[in-house]
DNA sequence: CTTCTTTTATTGACAGCGGAAAAGAACCCA
DNA sequence: TGGGTTCTTTTCCGCTGTCAATAAAAGAAG
């Protein structure tokens, strides 16, 4: 039962309008002439569109100043009420369910898993349709309502029509998922990879504000990456992109399920890792847990695999900046776990494969609490909702 | 002495108005209300936007029409007049001048090559501008202004300062190139990397006419790449992007100047080639050209280079398709007069290395005739006159 | 040969967006 | 209390693109 009525609009019905809405949203407090300057706005251009915004509650002066630095009248800083509306991200993924409760301003208010069972669609949206329900029912406390659900799936994801193209963990093809979803919880639905969402929140509420052009690389069961250029998110001509898990590193290396050998996933990615790990040191282990925690306690063996990892790491991000001049790469994901076992061979890879003005790109990393996935989940709900009434 | 006057506008001040004319420009004649269907204006905008261009004589009836398909009033489509105005275009390699007088639709009038003696800038400035002046003399026979002057050099460019920041084969640092030969020949003078204005030509005047995701990959002296990204030009946040030459195919494979090993250009370039060629076979070839005719003969160790390269350009291509998802890969480059010999392994080798959908991606072989580097150029100096009263 | 239908192009009225400039507001400092 | 300064709002205005109505140019139908 639907909790809130999705009808309201969001009163940004001009281009200008939402451009300054999300330059607050992701720039913190600003003042008005700063958004102006920031968004290349004029000044009365910025009144006219704040001023519905703060009317409808979105954004609220900030009365929490304390810098006075200079002459004239004091500055009067805006930003945006996180509680004034709220969001549900979901990822999918083949064993669990992971759904957040966040608020506009994406902060995680509360946070559920539930493990998956069965993988067909049928079963999946009984779960996750429960799920929403109970954070549904949870968002009823906090006074807001809840504007949109985003869901992150892993695969070849359709987002402007709302469906699962392919999905290998899942073993789902063409499924309506938004459709389905939309259904059963009333709420307006945006579907999308789960690459994609993540580096959509890192884009407005991470390590990516204020870059029009950066990658976001996923370490762990998977390798993944998200790329924005030119301010956006590149979804490549067929709706899939960033595929650069099987990018070979070594045309002499493992084998991968793809077919070829040495892609950077047949190395680095984390069952490669346990199975080279396992091959290397005799030990038994069966998951990235167990050969983190042997290469931790000292086994060479253990220590050689992630040392290759790295490499392979830092040689695919060398490609993308190759390939993008990007100003940034992102580095998340699980796998961040043993970041200090190979942090020095991805750098030192990347620094060796990275050519010319390449070299110049930023490399940071970024922890991922498991959490974030859904978070980014719920990101692209915020801006399916943000620029729902900007398109006329 | 420059022989026409740059004062004149383009009388496309609205970004709607430019938009009608590029798409008028890229796909043909065409009717005013196909116009607004391509270009998602009404047909009222498009009216108006036309009328201004047929006055100053960008835009001209055509009247050769020949298709009456249906009933009511036949359609009247227009067509962009080429020789309304004259473009140059230079493209400035390590040993030689090339240039040549375009007209708006980038077609070549004349072309001109001029041997380099000396690499240093004022040398080749003198050059150049020698070069510009006599293809200027040239204009005055077609009766149209030369509105503009592209220029292209390989390596580092800043297009919006219109400096050369880095080229390693001319070795310049930081030239401010569009000023000086601005100086020289009067011209509104566009600088750019070679392989970015070559995309641009393909973008708007070639095989990637039409699509917003594209990549070009030129094969030759070195390997380059041109991207294409939602419609954009991809530049970089450092303004250096594309750079496939130094994707490593093979960690084993042989060392580049780079610093790697087994980079694509360690590989496929014709330097490359050469060496490999000389080595495999013992004959003492020195150019491309030799070392292509010696295969073309039979000679089983040089086929087995080309093999070899075709391999690695594959590889390099699927990496590109893999990360951006083009619609489409543009093969160009003198490189594709061995075509025949590495074909086969430029598909197979694409095919394996490219992941679910990203195998969709067309690859498209376009030969270049050397000119048509400076065409490039000339795209460019095109795109800027377009634009120029656009913005603002 | 007139009239209707169909498709294309143009016109004119109109709403909305964003900018320029001026006015207002809020503070500090004499 | 009156400048000086900076931020914000207001007023007005031009410009752009859409809507709806109109004109234009055919073929089809009678």
């Amino acid at each position: 039962m639907p909790s809130s009525p999705p009808t309201e609009a969001f009163p940004a019905h001009t281009p200008a309008a939402s451009q300054v809405f999300v330059t607050v949203l992701c720039h913190g407090p600003l003042t008005r002439s700063d958004i102006g300057g920031r968004a290349g706005l004029s000044a009365a251009a910025v009144t006219k569109a704040v001023r519905p915004l703060i009317e409808a509650g979105y954004l609220v002066e900030d009365v929490g100043e304390e810098t006075r630095p200079s002459l004239g009248r004091p500055a009067n800083p805006v930003r945006v009420d996180g509680g004034r509306a709220l969001f549900i991200g979901v990822k999918i993924t083949g064993d669990e369910i992971i759904a957040v409760l966040t608020d506009l301003c994406c902060r995680i208010r509360v946070a559920r898993h539930l493990p998956l069972t069965a993988r067909d669609p049928g079963a999946v949206l009984t779960l996750a349709s429960e799920l929403v329900r109970e954070l549904l029912a949870e968002a009823d406390g906090f006074g807001a309502p809840v504007h949109g659900l985003g869901v992150a799936v892993s695969g070849d994801v359709d987002r402007a029509a709302g469906v699962v193209r392919y999905s290998p963990f899942l073993e789902w093809h063409d499924v309506p998922l938004a459709e389905l979803l939309g259904m059963t919880t009333g709420l307006k639905v945006t579907v999308d990879n789960d690459v994609r969402a993540l580096t959509v929140a890192e884009q407005w509420f991470g390590a990516g504000v204020g870059l029009s052009d950066f990658a976001l690389v996923t370490v762990g069961a998977g390798i993944g990456c998200g790329l924005v250029v030119h301010g956006r998110v590149v979804s490549g001509a067929h709706g899939v992109a960033g595929e650069i898990g099987h990018v070979v590193i070594d045309p002499a290396g493992p084998p991968c399920h793809c077919g070829n050998r040495g892609c950077v996933e047949a190395i680095a990615a984390d069952p490669a890792i346990v199975a080279a790990v396992r091959e290397r040191t005799g030990v038994a282990v069966t998951d990235a847990a167990a050969a983190l925690e042997l290469a931790h306690r000292g086994d060479q063996g253990a220590r050689d695999v992630y040392t290759r990892a790295g490499d392979a790491i830092g040689r695919a991000i060398g490609t993308v900046a190759n390939l993008f001049g990007p100003e940034r790469v992102i580095i998340s994901g699980e796998g961040l776990a043993a970041y200090d076992l190979f942090a020095e061979q991805i750098r030192d890879a990347f620094a060796a494969a990275a050519f010319g003005t390449a070299a110049q790109c930023d490399l940071k990393t970024r922890p991922l609490p498991f959490d974030e996935w859904a978070r980014g989940a719920a990101a692209t709900a915020i801006q399916s909702f943000i620029r729902s009434e900007a398109r006329h």
